[in-house]
RNA sequence: GAGCCAUUAGCUCAGUUGGCAGAGCACCUGACUUUUAAUCAGGGUGUCCCGGGUUCGAGUCCCGGAUGGCUCACCA
């Protein structure tokens, strides 16, 4: 049988499982040893003029092969980019240049050799030695056109790396946001904490939890919806200006804005209101904008959406108003329920006006606010952990931040009134006996920290992934966890 | 959870009225010592997502299912 003919019965994977063999059998290991690197691509780019006629040693994946004969071409991929190497058989020798020619696109090797430049100008690498790093058995995608499948991409997330290039950066332009927020909170002397994952309740968020089971103790245990309650146990503690960034996990649909686990930022200070979260608010993302680009402006799809601050502020009830030309500051339910009607709401007789306002505001005031606009004033009977305003008390002191419609950070001056916090408490238990499943359960646990007393504080969550989404441009949440949650699949 | 759409070679995609399963890249063989989506000559590597049905004949039409995408619902 000649090769032509075995390759025709035999898979891709199977013509490189061959290779390796015979690479094995004339001496040679296919996955090698520690390669001391001295320089990388984008360095060898940058750098050409001091490094034009020097020796590098560079590693990386093969991801283009061009050879003309007794000489030829390669590119090299490393973390920072790729870099064009150059082989020749009169400088390398027959059989090390047989080797290099029957290298597979995908496979790691490290080089070493001279920096020069080609007739093209393209800078390059000379190679006077090289080793096989790793085998590789799998053809990649193609080179052209890269993995464009979402399906693959998201579960097969190394490939998506290895061959579309932008998804490397925006998941480098997460850390950079992640990284500056904990600069930004650093040194305003919050203190980072960890706090459980695992909880025998899982509070602080109206959100269905997953649900797991400890076998020593024989108890369920939820997976955290929020990190609220814990961090105001730590300002009970003593903690005064305590933050976590850490996911959290809600067990509901999966859509474009909407993955199972996802990253949130909690922050509490006590002492503060509502209004320092808003200056701390507009400075952290206004520092967050800066350091990730050139402008405050930013493109999200059709949108500019402009960061520079103040931003807009508006209360509950007058962007009600304004969208609808309803004025629901009466506080009366009955009233609420025929204006509620009159703009076409399916509400139920008996919601209470607070509900009513909150949907009213979400059909038709959510979706106009692109602009990074504060929503403040929600009723008290969507807010729960929320103190509430001492003018009205059906209010409270919180803030939503709106972006590009979406919400993206969330905050109040801290209820810290325990008796009002039981009744709050109480009242979300009714709610779940009434078959809301993402109302929250009695927390005795939270409630004792509180009666020991807890300082007046400013809190805030913002949903870090939506941020990153933002700033990246990216259509999808997916685009921005390096692993969304997928259904498995054979591969 | 509902509606619409998609699924064909490792990847990116064609596939006409229902009539032998196709291209480019990748891969294999050969030529080529500064190419760069290298080029040239030759080679098609397939559970057409899965299961039924209609038909002389199904990638194509019908039914059911799987997975994904988009929109909506829920939510951050």
């Amino acid at each position: 049988m000649s090769t032509q003919e075995k390759q025709q019965d035999a898979d891709l994977f199977s013509v490189r499982r061959e290779k390796l063999d015979e690479l094995r059998s004339s001496g040679i290991e296919p996955y090698g040893d520690r390669f001391p690197v001295t320089h990388r691509a984008a360095e060898i780019a940058s750098r050409y003029d001091e490094l034009e006629g020097q020796e590098v040693a560079i590693a990386g994946r093969l991801m283009g092969k061009r050879i003309q004969g007794k000489a030829g071409f390669a590119d090299l991929q490393d973390f920072t980019g790729k870099i064009q190497v150059y082989v020749r058989r009169d400088d390398m020798g027959e059989d090390v240049y047989k080797l290099f020619k029957k290298l597979d696109i995908g496979d790691i090797i490290g080089i070493s050799g001279r920096v020069f430049r080609t007739g093209s100008q393209a800078i390059t690498v000379a190679v006077a030695s090289f080793s096989l790093l790793s085998k590789s058995l799998r053809p990649l995608p193609e080179k052209w056109h890269g993995l464009k499948d979402v399906d693959l991409r998201y579960r097969q997330r190394y490939l998506d790396l290895i061959v579309n290039p932008d998804v490397k950066e925006a998941f480098l332009t997460r850390v950079r946001i992640i990284k500056e927020i904990r600069r930004f909170m650093d040194d305003l002397n919050y203190i980072e904490v960890e706090t459980p994952i695992m909880q025998p309740i899982a509070g602080g968020a109206t959100a269905r939890p997953f649900v797991t089971h400890h076998n020593a103790l024989d108890m369920p245990l939820y997976l955290r919806i929020a990190l609220e309650l814990y961090l105001k146990r730590l300002l009970v503690g003593g903690f005064e200006k305590v933050y976590e960034i850490s996911r959290v996990f809600r067990n509901e649909g999966i859509s474009t804005k909407h993955n199972p686990e996802f990253t949130m930022l909690e922050f509490y200070q006590a002492y503060a209101d509502l209004g320092d979260m808003i200056t701390i608010t507009e400075e952290m993302l206004s520092s967050v904008v800066q350091s990730v680009s050139d402008s405050m402006q930013i493109r999200y799809g059709e949108q500019e959406i402009d960061f520079t601050p103040p931003y807009k502020r508006m209360s509950m009830l007058e962007a009600v108003r304004s969208y609808t030309n309803e004025d629901f500051s009466h506080f009366d339910a009955g009233l609420a329920y025929e204006q509620a009607r009159s703009l076409g709401l399916a509400v139920e007789r008996g919601t209470s006006w607070g509900k009513i306002l909150n949907e009213a505001f979400e059909t038709f005031v959510e979706d106009k606010l692109v602009q990074p606009t504060f929503i403040t004033g929600h009723p008290v009977d969507i807010s729960p952990l929320a103190r509430r305003n001492r003018e009205y008390p059906l209010l409270t002191e919180r803030f939503e931040l709106f972006i590009n419609t979406w919400e993206i950070a969330n905050a109040f001056t801290e209820l810290n009134d325990p008796i009002d916090q039981r009744q709050r408490f109480e009242q979300q238990v009714q709610e779940r006996e009434h078959g809301d499943e993402e109302a929250h359960v009695m927390d005795e646990d939270f409630l004792n920290a509180m009666e020991y007393g807890m300082p007046p504080a400013g809190g805030e969550g913002i949903g870090i992934d939506r941020l990153v989404m933002i700033l990246t441009n990216s259509p999808s949440i997916r685009d921005v966890i390096l692993f969304p949650t997928m259904r498995p699949r054979e591969i």
